[in-house]
DNA sequence: CGGTATCCGGTTGGATACTG
DNA sequence: CAGTATCCAACCGGATACCG
């Protein structure tokens, strides 16, 4: 057979881990998506809570989450306009696992950062020591 | 006072969140610390249960795990060379969150997509309408 | 207020070939 | 076996200005 042998676990260039990390490894789509946890917001509240984004790039990290059916976007038709942004359901579910990340995040970044320094201190000693 | 009202939750450019995400937003970060959850590996092994990766990406990816301190690099000097690579006590820290997360993925990734190419069907539709 | 339009630089990651 | 070297295209995200 040509097919390959099996190798253990392989992940697939289309399996769910990879479209997922795809999804949320942009800059900014998990804090948009933490900061929607406690309700809707509007563009202009997003924009003061989610620093230092600039509009541009708000707008297309808003209009992917909406596409991939994680967010509403509600246009009240009034003047002067307003538009609010909310977790759907199924945007609501990945809270929980983020939550767990961003604790994580909160208690070991501060070590991966001194190991980073470290490792660009030897490494410039190596380098000044050949 | 010039310093900014209090907003609510705001990420700042430099919170713990913010590091995590650019660690491990990357294409092949994740993959490759769940691919070592079971134990060390080596670079060819990687290479076999990463697809597709190049072996200057996977370099590339392992250098900067290694550089955070999630994972040890170690040489053994024989013919043929080998070098194995296995997690750190820290990186198995990270293991519990992004199960977490590839959990999520399996479960609600189809009707991630399925909301996706809804989204485009509508826009496809309004396009050609006009 | 809630965006768009345009331009642009840096980084990411892939193709390919080569090496100790 | 375990990488490096080189080149390169695409994409991401930022700066700035403008619009309904």
């Amino acid at each position: 057979m040509d097919t390959e042998d099996f190798i253990g676990n392989v992940f697939d260039a289309d399996c769910p881990s990879r479209v997922l990390f795809a999804r949320i490894g942009d800059k900014w789509a998990t804090l948009v998506i933490e900061v929607l946890a406690d309700g809707p917001l509007r563009f202009s509240e997003l924009r003061k809570r989610v620093k230092v984004v600039t509009p541009k790039v708000l707008t297309h990290t808003l209009r992917s989450l909406e596409r991939d059916g994680l967010l509403n976007r509600t246009v009240y038709p009034q003047v002067p306009s307003r538009v609010d942004y909310e977790l759907t359901p199924l945007g609501q579910t990945l809270l929980p696992p983020l939550t767990a990340l961003r604790q994580w995040a909160e208690n070991n970044v501060s070590t991966m950062l001194r190991a980073r320094d470290e490792y660009d201190e030897e490494q410039d000693a190596v380098t000044l020591g050949l």
